[in-house]
DNA sequence: CATCGAACCATTGCCGACAGTCGGCAGTCG
DNA sequence: CGACTGCCGACTGTCGGCAATGGTTCGATG
C-alpha cells in the first residue's frame, strides 16, 4: 500500500477536543486574563462531564496557560513584563541555536517556505497590524525551530510561544510598527551559511520584537 | 500573634503522592524501560481510586518519562541514542546560558554551595562510581540553573534532566571515569566572572559526559 | 497449512456522585 | 467598633461503575 497519503486522522478524544476548546478561548482573549476557570461550568457548557475537562485544564496548567491552586481553582496565567523577558531570552536561547544549526546543517530547499512565510510577515507589518505580524513572526520561528529536527527543542518551543500568545490581544492595541526587516538578515545568513550570524541576526529580530512585547504587557496589566 | 511559628504544612494531595512513587519507581530502575504501566493495578496497590494515578500518569507523561497512547495505555520511554543526543544538546544551551548568566550577574556568595556539589561530585568520581558521580554533577547543574533566576529555564531544565535520569541505571554497569575536573573549570570562570568562558567550560564539561551517556544507552538498550 | 474473520477479554475513556476543603458572611464577644 | 469564631455555599479531589476501544484467541475457510 502507498504510504503517507491520508494524513492519518486521529481521532481526538474527548480531552483533546476540550483542551482545543479551552485554549482557543484563551488565545483568542475570550477568557481574560486571571480568570478563573470553573470545571463544573466548562463541562455543562461543552456538554461533557467534568473528567475531561479536569485533564484538560491539567495539560493547559502544565503548558502553562492556566495556572491551578489546590482546591481553589484554576486560572488563565496574566503575564507580567517579567515574564516576557523570560520568555524572549528563552526564544533568543533556542532560535538563536535553531538558526545556528540550520546554517551549518540545513537543505538550501527548505528556505522556500521560510522565505514564504518571512514575506508573509512583513506584509502584515507594511498594514500596521501588530498582533498579525507577531502571530506571522510566530508562525516562522516554529517552522524555524522545527526544522532544527530536535523534538523535544520543538515541544519546549510551542510551549513557551504559547505562553507568549496569551499577550497577543494587548499587542494590538499597540500602533507601533512591527519589526519585519530582521527576518531578512536571518535568511541572508541561513542562505550564506554562517551559523554565528544567523544566531545574531535572530536574536537582534528578537531583541526588537521583545521592546514591542514588553510595551504591550506594561501598559495593558 | 507571633509570625512564622508553624512551618506552613502543605498537604499534598492524592496524586502527588502518586506521581512521585511511580516516578520514584522508575528512576530507580524499578520499572523497566517500555514497560507497561496499567492503571487499575497501580491504583489497587497503592490502595487509592484510579482518578489520582491517571492524573499522576498524565503529568508524568507531559514530563517526558512515560508515553502513553489513545486507548493502548501508557509505556515508560526508552531512551535511545538521539534521544540522548538532543537532551545533551539542548544541556549545552541551557546549561551554558545559566553559566553565562551567572559569571555576568551572579554573587559570589553563590558560589560557595556549588563548590560544595563539585566537591561531592568529583568525590563520587574518584570511587569509580558513575551513576552517583552522574547523580551529583546533575545536582550541581539543578542549582546553577537554579540560581540563573528564570523560573521557566529552571522548569525546562528540569523536565530534560528527569528524562535523562531515565538512563541512569544503564550508567552504572559501566566502569569507566566519570568527568569530574570540567566543574573546576566553570568555577573558575564564575569567579573570574568571564561569561564567554563559563559556558565553554559547561559545554566542553558536559561533551565529556555526552560520551559516557551515548555509551550507556547504546550498550544497555 | 496459512489467512482471514468473529467473538472474547483486558484496559482505557468517560461518567455521575460523594466527601473534603476553601472563601465569605453573619453572629458573638471583648 | 474591631476581631475572632462558627456556619454556609461553591468548588475541587476522589471514588466506583459503565461503555468504548484495542489486542488476542480460536475457529472457519481458501
Amino acid at each position: 500500500m502507498t504510504e503517507g497519503v491520508f494524513p492519518a486522522l486521529t481521532r481526538q478524544g474527548l480531552t483533546e477536543a476540550v483542551e482545543q476548546a479551552i485554549r482557543r478561548a484563551i488565545l483568542e482573549g475570550r477568557l481574560a486574563a486571571g480568570e478563573r476557570l470553573v470545571e463544573a461550568r466548562i463541562s455543562e457548557e461543552l456538554g461533557v462531564s467534568r473528567a475531561p475537562v479536569r485533564e484538560a485544564l491539567a495539560r493547559l496548567a502544565q503548558r502553562g496557560l492556566v495556572v491551578s491552586l489546590a482546591n481553589r481553582g484554576t486560572f488563565v496565567v496574566r503575564l507580567g513584563p517579567e515574564d516576557v523577558g523570560e520568555l524572549f531570552t528563552l526564544r533568543v536561547l533556542l532560535e538563536g541555536h535553531a538558526a545556528s544549526c540550520l546554517a551549518s546543517a540545513g537543505q538550501l530547499t527548505e528556505l522556500a517556505y521560510l522565505e514564504q512565510l518571512a514575506e508573509s510577515a512583513q506584509e502584515a507589518a507594511r498594514v500596521d497590524n501588530a498582533e498579525a505580524a507577531a502571530e506571522r513572526d510566530l508562525e516562522f520561528s516554529a517552522h524555524l525551530v522545527g526544522l532544527a529536527g530536535s523534538r523535544r527543542l520543538l515541544r519546549i518551543w510551542q510551549e513557551l510561544s504559547d505562553q507568549l500568545r496569551l499577550a497577543l490581544p494587548g499587542l494590538g492595541r499597540l500602533g507601533s510598527p512591527a519589526p519585519a526587516e530582521g527576518l531578512r538578515r536571518v535568511l541572508d545568513a541561513l542562505r550564506t551559511r554562517d551559523p554565528e550570524a544567523a544566531r545574531r541576526a535572530m536574536a537582534d529580530h528578537l531583541a526588537r520584537w521583545r521592546a514591542l512585547w514588553l510595551r504591550a504587557v506594561s501598559e495593558g496589566g
